[in-house]
DNA sequence: AAATGAACCTGTTTGC
DNA sequence: TGCAAACAGGTTCATT
């Protein structure tokens, strides 16, 4: 479910909720794990102790405590909610927070794709989850030049290789798409093979499309919602993602839809090529078309 | 080493 | 209508 834009919305969420000072006066694991297991022996490291601050790393959710930092990550399904007085916890509300200024926190998760973790502060950047991580998308590290030297030799796709959070954080399944389909690159472009003015394309498209989406309160595609139930609009913004078959805003051809790399990925064949290089050849040698087309392969 | 596909789960949608 | 298959925002592990 949750891309940067969504895991930005439910942090801000939180942070209405935990003013810096509150503390958890008590914490319920209704189950053992989700990913992986749930800390119980690192409970006693977070119970009365004072919340600092509330960050977001990539998709991790981080609450900033003295000693420790607690990581909540919402995998596809995760949500956090406010209990409210007379409300029931359900079969998926697997960790439930009570805070000291009197309201209930729950975290709800069918899929248990999601991480809840307590990670002593000395070993917090060499954890595993956060020592590979890419720069952020809106960091002055995710440049041109940085994106050049790292897609160099990458033989798969571009699609895939924004996806990976070793090389940017953030990008998840639909934004990729979206992202791509506003740079006029085909998720299918080698990543090696991109060149630096679709990679200052790609960099701004990449930032518009999730910048807007924070701005429009993420995506609420199924169960997302945020911390306050409220849903984002995102989702009518999509250009491409979940629109096979229907036409091209800007072209009116029909959206195309594959699976690479095991996801679900939509694009406009015809607004989003495979090669920069081979536009300028269409352009110069027309006479060249038919054979350049047969092996354009978008 | 890098790249691909499977696996982890449950719930919802799609298709016969 | 009913049931089975397909599919879903992410990450990690095994295999090639």
């Amino acid at each position: 479910m949750p891309e940067l834009p969504e895991v930005e919305i439910v942090k801000e969420g939180l942070r209405k909720v935990i003013k810096p000072g509150v503390t958890i006066e008590k914490i319920q694991f209704r189950r053992k794990d989700l990913r992986s297991p749930l800390p119980t022996r690192l409970k006693n490291r977070i119970i009365h102790q004072k919340i600092l601050d509330i960050q977001r790393r990539a998709k991790y959710i981080l609450f900033d405590f003295e000693n420790v930092v607690m990581i909540s990550h919402l995998g596809m399904t995760g949500t956090w909610r406010v209990v409210a007085m007379d409300q029931q916890l359900g079969l998926h509300d697997h960790v439930v927070l009570t805070l000291s200024n009197g309201k209930v926190l729950a975290y709800n998760d069918p899929r248990r794709f999601g991480v809840f973790d307590i990670i002593p502060k000395p070993g917090f950047s060499a954890d595993k989850r956060f020592c590979h991580l890419g720069p952020e998308p809106f960091s002055e590290t995710f440049d041109v030049e940085y994106f050049w030297q790292r897609s160099r030799k990458k033989v798969t796709a571009i699609k895939t290789f924004i996806m990976d959070q070793r090389f940017v954080v953030g990008v998840g399944n639909i934004y990729a798409s979206e992202a791509l389909y506003r740079a006029g690159v085909s998720p299918l472009l080698t990543a090696g093979n991109i060149n630096r003015e679709q990679i200052t394309l790609l960099i701004g498209a990449i930032q518009q499309v999730l910048k807007q989406s924070i701005d429009a309160g993420g995506s609420s595609i199924s169960d997302y919602r945020g911390v306050d139930e409220v849903s984002g609009s995102f989702q009518d913004k999509f250009l491409v993602y979940g629109r096979a078959g229907e036409p091209c805003h800007k072209c009116s051809r029909a959206i195309r839809a594959k699976v690479i790399s095991g996801r679900s990925t939509f694009w406009c064949v015809n607004c989003q090529k495979t090669s920069r290089k081979k536009i300028t050849e269409q352009k110069n040698y027309g006479h060249t078309r038919k054979n350049l087309s047969s092996t354009s392969g978008t």
